[in-house]
RNA sequence: GCCGGGGUGGCGAAAUGGCAGACGCUACGGACUUAAAAUCCGUUGACCGCAAGGUCGUGUGGGUUCGACUCCCACCCUCGGCACCA
């Protein structure tokens, strides 16, 4: 993306040629890359600033002009009247030029634009297609930017004019509320209502004033501006209710959205009720709250009553509609839709969809970008170039003077030319092209980037787009990534593609900020603010490999980062350890190496040889699928693991069984070429060092396949909580059941502490993960589900190794204990049975219902389960016997 | 003002609703060294305890759940975007 601003910037301080610039930046940014080893097929290197790229640009701009995609209009820019010169918005910042401080104004020059908004709809609709890759954030600036919004078109007829003025709103069903219509200052009928007026003078005076103040309002934000107006004396009549309107103007509304004109609903509209408010114009509230069915008093309120007063703001919700004619006691969602539908049946009106999104001008007026094909000939007028001709070709040389007009102004060679129509002596156009159109399409230029003919094959582009995965700041979430998404649709309907979208997938990358020296700030890189870091001092200092790791490993790639170089010693240290590795395990490993040794399946491995093989895979596994992720910085992480994993596992015993020394082996030629993706160079060093030398190159080994065979683990240690709060660990085998978990977790020394006499327990297994004892005590639990009375386990526990069991009720508000069963012996299968059921009969002799009591004995412990009234799940009494 | 992202040790950060702090940096202690650097070993969320162990802890307050950094509600702070869009 070589065109643009800062080399016209370097042409202008240094006397510099923007091409010579932009040649010299390239080469020594491809020389960086290089050194990096970032691997691009620099075969496919292509800059828009040479004319095989450009000419495409051209190409593109003529078919869009051929189907009226690309046209020409008037259109402000800031201009500095005392240089006569066009400034960009930053030149212009804060309303003054910023070169002699003179006020900025807004003039009215030619410019060319590309008809996004032919596209909205779809530019809205389309994100459905890839709301699964894109990050939400982008794509609700996307969203916000095409601005769809739905609502009406109403004409108001003008009073003792044969004019009707339209106006645009998303609330309709405020209508009755309407106190008065309001038009831009740079509405088109304004001279016309206004003639043989006696306010003309007065308005139209205040009409220039607010365009003026409006152009001085740059992107420095205007702080919330005064709301003026003036009313111009005519009056509008509204459709729905003949009420006449008075006309203003006023300084908030604008030309370029919706109609340029709106009807002033004071009661129902913020913007609306503070002019009301400045000017007393009626407030009429037509909604009113849903409030429990009431609803609200319809109200004529005029400033200084008392109801005014109330009224602090707008009231701008939907509703009930109130003194809305045969629209009342209607809600607004469904008076919207049949005022629109009466609107359109009686031809005043109808439901519409606006956008917000504006046509893209593409003009500007500097010399380096690409120029547009266009020839202005006295004869013929406006003239595209023929295709043939093209490209259009920028100059070698310029004069950058700086003062804001298109150097090419000053180019006659370039400027001079004839009519492609008539051949007669005619002008080029000077303006070149927004630099966002190179960037719109280029990567569709990769697929195929030396084509001559084309500016791409479809069939080969066909192969590549969409695009799998992009990635950029989210600085471009709207300006490029809406151009692209623009550009791909105009190529498909010119049949260049097939897909709606360009990219399928969006990575928002954080930025490398670093602090500006002298403040607290966080910028950035940039040469300008002189804060940033030159990757070859990087690389000489550290190494390309253990810069690249560390930049991916501080932080995840969407994150910022800002830049410190406390770490990367961490990643010069880590490398380091397993070069070390490699060059000292080599020997002990060379029959593995060379293939020579025992294949695996004959061999014995030991428990430490068995974890390694384990953690080898497990990793293997995780950073394949991390990458496709782009976790990158766990991926390192999980790298990390595996060398610690390979220093546990120490060299002597690789050295001593052959099975020790497969484990080895193969765990760090995974671990080698994972590492290739992060640190290419001293990976293929370490490669060779593994024996691989004259072989193939590592950059062309085979990715490593995880075994989930060997990746699982033999056994687990499971956490044992009570109450959520970690007690213990039980190893058990991965695959242990349910009630096998449940039961080990009970039989717990350390859990038992935890358990009262009188507590009941159930246990929550989560295979693999862990399991939770719940313990509570009984009147508690009883309590909770509303029982009438509370039980106690007494005595010696419910099973005990004297395997006597007692409960006693104690009835609520009642001191008096009542004992239900005593002296249960779970022994047989018939006193079980006999035992529960002499409980239950007790429970329910006292009128608690639907328990469920069953006892029932293990081989090394009892339990009794009480399920309570509406639960799955059963509370158990549990003693182990010991 | 509206919209969006985010708030976890001294720092960068991990954690399909299931052991908070993986991995690394820093710091501290130790080994090696005449010494330093490098390297290696150990400690490193806070608090209590000689220890075993315990209590607290993911911005704040509530809620859901056997169980919440994770889900829900309200609020605070912060970064970013938009800012008269009818």
């Amino acid at each position: 993306d070589s065109f643009g601003q800062p080399a016209e910037q370097a042409a202008i301080k240094r006397g510099i040629q923007p091409r010579d610039w932009t040649e010299e930046n390239i080469a020594h940014m491809r020389g960086q890359l290089q050194r990096l080893g970032v691997s691009y097929d620099w075969r496919r290197e292509i800059a828009a600033h040479r004319p095989d790229f450009y000419k495409w640009d051209q190409w593109f701009f003529l078919k869009m002009f051929e189907r009226g995609l690309a046209y020409k209009r008037k259109s402000a820019v800031n201009w500095c009247p005392k240089e006569e010169t066009v400034l960009s918005n930053e030149q212009s910042s804060g309303g003054i030029c910023w070169r002699c401080g003179t006020p900025v104004v807004k003039r009215e020059i030619e410019q060319w634009f590309l008809r996004t908004t032919k596209y909205a709809e779809e530019l809205v609709e389309h994100i459905k297609e890839i709301e699964a890759g894109w990050p939400e954030k982008v794509l609700k600036r996307q969203r916000d930017w095409v601005g769809r919004s739905e609502g009406a078109y109403i004409d108001f007829a003008v009073k003792q004019h044969d004019e009707k003025v339209r106006v645009f709103t998303t609330r309709i069903d405020t209508i009755f509320g309407a106190t008065a219509i309001v038009l831009s200052a740079e509405h088109p009928l304004l001279p016309k209502l206004l003639e043989g007026s006696s306010l003309k003078d007065d308005v139209m005076q205040f009409a220039e004033k607010a365009k003026g103040a409006r152009a001085i309002k740059t992107e420095d934000a205007a702080e919330e501006e005064e709301k003026l107006g003036i009313n111009t004396g005519q009056l509008a009549v509204n459709p729905f209710n003949g009420e006449l309107l008075p006309i203003w103007v006023a300084n908030y509304v604008l030309m370029d959205y919706g109609a340029g004109a709106v009807m002033s609903v004071p009661a129902h509209d913020q913007r609306d009720f503070d002019f009301a408010h400045k000017y007393t114009l009626p407030i009429r509230q037509v909604i009113a709250p849903i409030v429990h069915g009431q609803q609200g008093e319809s109200a004529d309120v005029t400033p200084g009553s008392d109801q005014s007063m109330d009224m602090k703001a707008a009231f701008t919700e939907y509703g009930v509609l109130v003194s809305s004619g045969e629209w009342s006691g209607k809600l607004s969602h469904d008076a919207m839709r049949e005022m629109a539908d009466y609107a359109a049946e009686r031809k005043f009106g109808g439901g519409a969809v606006t956008y917000r999104i504006r046509d893209w001008g593409i003009s500007r007026q500097r010399f380096w970008g690409a120029p547009i094909p266009i020839v202005y000939c006295g004869n013929c007028g406006t003239v595209p170039v023929p295709e043939k001709d093209l490209p259009v070709m920028l100059p070698n040389k310029a004069e950058f003077t700086g003062t804001g007009e298109s150097p090419l102004k000053n180019v006659p060679e370039f400027v001079n030319t004839v009519c492609p129509k008539c051949g007669r002596p005619a002008k080029r156009e000077t303006d070149t092209m927004d630099t966002f159109v190179d960037s719109s399409w280029y990567f569709f230029r990769y697929t195929d980037p030396r084509n001559e003919t084309m500016p791409f094959d479809p069939a080969i582009a066909a192969k590549w787009i969409p695009v799998d995965q992009y990635i950029g700041g989210d600085s471009h979430a709207v300006m490029h990534l809406i151009y692209a998404r623009f550009w791909n649709k105009v190529m498909r309907d010119l049949g260049l593609v097939k897909s709606n979208e360009p990219v399928k997938r969006l990575l928002t990358q954080g930025m490398v900020t670093n602090r500006v020296e002298g403040t607290n700030d966080w910028k950035a890189m940039s040469k300008s603010l002189g804060n940033g870091v030159d990757p070859d001092e990087m690389i000489r200092a550290y190494g390309a490999d253990a810069t690249r790791m560390f930049v991916l490993f501080a932080a995840p790639p969407e994150n910022e980062l800002r830049w410190s170089e406390t770490g990367i010693e961490g990643a010069v240290r880590f490398l380091r350890r397993v070069w070390t590795m490699v060059y000292r395990w080599r020997d002990q490993l060379r029959d593995q190496l060379k293939g020579q040794g025992t294949p695996a399946a004959k061999l014995e491995f030991s428990d430490a040889a068995r974890a390694l093989r384990r953690k080898t895979h497990q990793t293997i596994a995780r950073v394949t699928d991390d990458f496709e992720k782009l976790d990158l910085n766990t991926n390192v992480a999980a790298l990390m693991e595996l060398s610690n994993a390979l220093a546990e596992f120490n060299v002597d015993r690789a050295s001593a069984s052959p099975a020790d020394a497969f484990a080895a082996r193969e765990a760090i030629e995974a671990l080698v070429v994972m590492l290739a993706p992060f640190s290419p160079h001293v990976a293929e060093e370490m490669w060779e060092g593994l024996g691989h030398e004259g072989g193939l190159l590592l950059a062309a080994a085979v990715w490593p396949m995880a075994d989930p065979e060997l990746a699982r683990k033999e056994e687990l240690e499971i956490p044992v909580q009570v109450n959520g709060k970690l007690r213990s660990r039980v190893i058990v085998a991965p695959d242990i059941s349910e009630a096998d978990l449940r039961a080990l977790a009970f039989s717990d020394e350390k859990v038992s502490s935890f358990i009262d006499r009188n507590d009941y327990v159930t246990a929550i297994p989560v295979p693999q993960r862990l399991v939770n004892v719940v313990v509570k005590r009984w009147d508690e639990r009883l309590d909770e589900h509303g029982f009438d009375a509370i039980i106690w386990a007494s005595g010696e526990h419910p099973v005990t190794s004297n395997r006597k069991i007692t409960f006693i009720f104690k009835e609520k508000g009642n001191d008096k204990r009542v004992t239900i069963a005593e002296d249960l012996i779970p022994n047989k299968a018939g006193d079980q049975y006999s035992a529960a059921g002499q409980v239950s009969q007790e429970l329910e002799a006292r009128g608690i219902q639907d328990v469920v009591v069953t006892l029932e004995t293990e081989l090394n412990r009892s339990v009794i389960d009480i399920k309570m009234k509406g639960e799955s799940e059963l509370i158990r009494v549990i003693k182990p016997y010991r």
